[in-house]
DNA sequence: TGTAACTATTTACATCTGTAATCGAACAGG
DNA sequence: CCTGTTCGATTACAGATGTAAATAGTTACA
């Protein structure tokens, strides 16, 4: 619904809180830490811009802020998803399944559960 | 290879070159005027960006400039896609394709073309 | 040959991004 | 009670991006 638009230094954030529910900045840095060498006014940076673009809210506790999404990921991952598609493989989907599917290693199991949803799709028209 | 960054507006202007081959500022403004609703002038910014970036060459022919890409495409989305799957799925690809497979309306053709290439995938150990 | 038309080059400019440092307020320990 | 630490808030700043206008150089027609 909402015309977001999370840059890509911003999903690394939105990643960690989503992961962790309600998260102070402190345990936001501490976590992107593994992934991320930013400094932690950095973060900070980050944390107040997707406040301001409405993504994400805070509630003091204490003396500190806590953290929360106020989007839905699947709805980010639905937005991502359908510009990518656009941007990149013009809209085709069978395509943008080729080449992932070629790059990917999977797992025996993850090859039945895609298997699956294929057949989900045998239903159709 | 390159270490190439194509912006989002850029990639529309890739996709009709990569389309045509070869061709001039006008050619791709005509072409885009399906898609983006640009000036003419932005048009040829992004062409002008894309050179300095090494993405795109030109060679004077008569009195205008045929521009020809220097990067192949596959290389661009193999990136582009790479870059993709790490932050909006965290690198992993089966939730990525999961949802592909979910969003997209697909032919039994192309269904079928899918399943081939997870066929493929069972030798794998 | 002058001038209109078209092309490419240069310049513009606000916003977004990445990446922080600094400032001011509150709290905590001595 | 003073002071160092810790938060959040404000400010910084260069480069990328979207979006284009202005200018300069060239060609082709009148």
């Amino acid at each position: 619904m909402p015309h977001v638009s999370i840059s890509d230094a911003e999903w690394q954030v939105m990643n960690v809180i989503w992961d962790g529910q309600s998260l102070t900045a402190q345990e936001v840095i501490e976590r992107l830490e593994s992934h991320a060498t930013w400094a932690p006014a950095t973060v900070k940076t980050m944390l107040h811009r997707l406040v301001k673009k409405d993504v994400l809210t805070y509630e003091p506790q204490g003396n500190r802020y806590v953290y929360r999404s106020r989007v839905r990921r699947s709805d980010c991952v639905k937005q991502a998803s359908r510009s990518f598609l656009e941007r990149v493989f013009g809209g085709e989907s069978a395509p943008l399944l080729a080449h992932f599917l070629r790059s990917s290693k999977l797992s025996p199991e993850e090859i039945a559960q895609l298997r699956r949803i294929l057949k989900e799709h045998e239903g159709e028209s």
